[in-house]
DNA sequence: GTAGGGTTAG
């Protein structure tokens, strides 16, 4: 009986099963030899090699080894997909750490649609796919944009019970965001324990919001992750949140941001440096930016072309320059965009005739071919300095056609300039257009109103109402304690207005007693004096500088952005405040920094 | 037994 003999045999050797287990062992070795090898590899001759000896020992009938194989040929950066694939075919029952190897591999490639047909051949074998498999599967869909691929994908993390693995749901936050669909991003975010999220959780939900531009939110979830136990300081995500900053001018949690950077990072990269310095700058904080960009020991084109546009957003148009011809000394070739922040310059303090000269010196020494953004620059300095008529020449002698933003550019010019006949010319040409921006509108119409051609205002009314379109809210946003809050013109129903209005009355009684007299001709609307004057008392700017006076200690700058130009009345009125109240008053509109300060601002009325 | 997610600026 085999049992007896087994029992008899217990305590003596046992030849057969001995035999057995050093070839087990020998099996065991010449496989962990294979892998060692595998994992020396440098490139694909290299790999070859330990191709030739895996299938010398006789090791191809080993899945761990034929599946290191094609991982190191799949998913080193020297790889090839091609040399894997042809391994991979030769597999007669492929597992899923394979399927999942070549998966990622033609991701990886950008081969998604490769990616995908090996997933159906996958589950057409009836092998299950795991938590390994959805996270390149959705990075691909993230890559193509494919939501709808993307959805699919979601369906089948739930059916197979996967969307509690916190790969696939930060996975699924980057795919959706990626593909522009934040509310579904924010759901799968939502679903997630605080203890379940990881920074890259975070960082992905943070990407989301950005690319949707949504700034204010992007700090809510830096805040909140600031109290997190995944947090670290790390350099990408600070950037994000530092850009965020940039785009709302939320200058408080930028330098914390900054202060993150440094307590926990002993040496930052010229990117994080870069993004720093054009936060300060973009906040409207000149010295800060200019410490950072003289400490700064490494700096590339980038760094000159932050610090040039800073600069001029500024109104610091002759040190922008300064800094150009040090950047050129310094042998940093100027590309195109350096130039738009170069001519910008020009145009915020002015300079017409340096403007056209460096406007030829780009063509003529940088051989750069202007775009119509530099063109763009010009028609703005030009028009800016009333000379409306060689900057419509100019635009009709363009190589390219003129956009809706040049001709935007010198409607504005025309209006400033009060020049209502070829405001009329350049009007017609923005119809021709046929554009869809509701700006576009409101400028033409507000230009007829000016004109007092109200039949005209009328029908541009009409055709925008036919079209659908929505005059764009203007809005100012002010940071007080590290949260942004908004500003809508003429909505004081928001919660945060609480004791605006009071304010604001207050605030009027002050100008007045000064002698301040509000200057309806910027209010286009057919309505009567009372109206508009009513209107123009609760423009944004003026219920976030209300809020900011009750919100923030007595002395301290008071901070806003704002996303459109603001009126002549704001202008006036926020000059006035500054002095009554003594505080300084940064404001940022569409397209620079006004520093109000006694009464006085930097733009120098001229903007 | 092997592996996976978020990378940024003017």
């Amino acid at each position: 009986m085999a049992g007896t003999s087994v029992h008899h045999n217990l305590f003596l050797p046992q030849p057969q099963e001995d035999h057995h287990h050093k070839k087990a062992i020998d099996f065991a070795s010449r496989e962990q030899e294979c892998i060692s090898l595998l994992k020396r590899c440098k490139n694909m001759e290299d790999l070859k090699q330990s191709h030739c000896l895996i299938l010398k020992l006789g090791l191809i009938c080993s899945s761990f080894c034929t599946s290191n194989l094609v991982l190191t040929c799949a998913l080193s950066n020297w790889g090839s997909m091609d040399y894997a694939n042809s391994v991979f075919e030769q597999i007669e029952y492929p597992n899923s750490f394979e399927f999942n190897t070549m998966i990622r591999g033609h991701v990886k490639d950008m081969n998604v649609d490769k990616a995908i047909v090996l997933y159906d051949q996958m589950l057409e074998m009836g092998i299950k796919p795991d938590k390994f498999t959805y996270p390149s599967l959705l990075k691909g869909c993230a890559c193509l944009r494919g939501l709808k691929e993307g959805m699919q994908f979601h369906g089948h993390v739930y059916k197979n019970g996967l969307d509690n693995d916190v790969f696939v749901q930060n996975s699924l936050i980057n795919m959706y965001g990626k593909c522009g669909e934040i509310t579904q991003s924010c759901s799968v975010f939502k679903q997630m324990d605080d203890f379940d999220r990881s920074l890259a959780t975070w960082s992905a939900v943070i990407a989301a919001h950005a690319s949707k531009e949504m700034w204010s939110e992007c700090l809510s979830l830096f805040q909140e992750l600031t109290n997190q136990r995944c947090w670290k300081a790390e350099e990408s995500v600070l950037v994000s949140v530092l850009s965020s900053c940039t785009n709302l001018g939320a200058l408080d949690l930028g330098r914390s941001a900054h202060g993150f950077l440094i307590k926990n990072l002993s040496g930052l990269n010229v990117i994080v440096e870069t993004s720093l310095l054009d936060m300060y700058l973009k906040c409207g904080s000149l010295v800060k930016g200019l410490t950072i960009f003289e400490r700064m020991k490494v700096k590339n084109q980038w760094t000159y072309s932050a610090m040039i546009s800073g600069l001029a957003l500024n109104g610091y148009g002759n040190e922008a320059l300064r800094v150009f011809s040090e950047m050129v000394e310094k042998g940093f070739e100027p590309d195109e965009v350096v130039y738009v922040g170069v001519l910008t310059a020009c145009s915020h303090e002015g300079l017409v005739e340096k403007g056209l000269d460096f406007f030829n010196k780009m063509k003529v020494d940088h051989k750069i071919e202007p775009t119509i953004q530099h063109y763009g620059c010009l028609v703005d300095l030009m028009g800016k300095a009333g000379k409306v008529k060689e900057a419509f020449d100019l635009i009709n002698n363009m190589p390219m056609e003129a956009n809706e933003v040049l001709w935007y550019s010198l409607l504005n010019a025309c209006k400033i300039h009060q020049n209502f006949e070829l405001g009329d010319k350049v009007a017609k040409k923005l119809l021709n257009l046929n554009s869809l921006s509701p700006s576009t509108y409101v400028m033409l119409s507000n230009m007829y109103a000016k004109a007092q051609k109200w039949e005209h205002v009328a029908l541009t009314r009409k055709d925008m109402t036919q079209k659908g379109l929505i005059k764009t809210p203007g809005y100012s946003c002010i940071q007080v304690k590290r949260k942004a809050y908004k500003f809508v013109s003429n909505d004081i129903m928001l919660s945060h207005c609480e004791g605006v209005s009071d304010m604001i009355y207050q605030m009027e009684l002050q100008l007045k007693f000064e002698g301040y007299f509000p200057d309806t001709s910027d209010v286009f609307l057919d309505v009567d004096d009372k109206e508009k004057i009513e209107r123009l008392s609760r423009h944004s700017q003026k219920l976030a500088i209300a809020f900011g006076l009750i919100n923030t200690s007595e002395g301290s700058p008071i901070r806003i952005v704002r996303n459109l130009r603001m009126c002549k009345d704001c202008h006036t009125y926020t000059k006035m405040i500054s002095s009554i109240y003594e505080r300084s008053i940064v404001v940022r509109d569409r397209n620079r920094f006004h520093h109000f300060e006694d009464g006085e601002c930097s733009c120098k009325d001229y903007w």
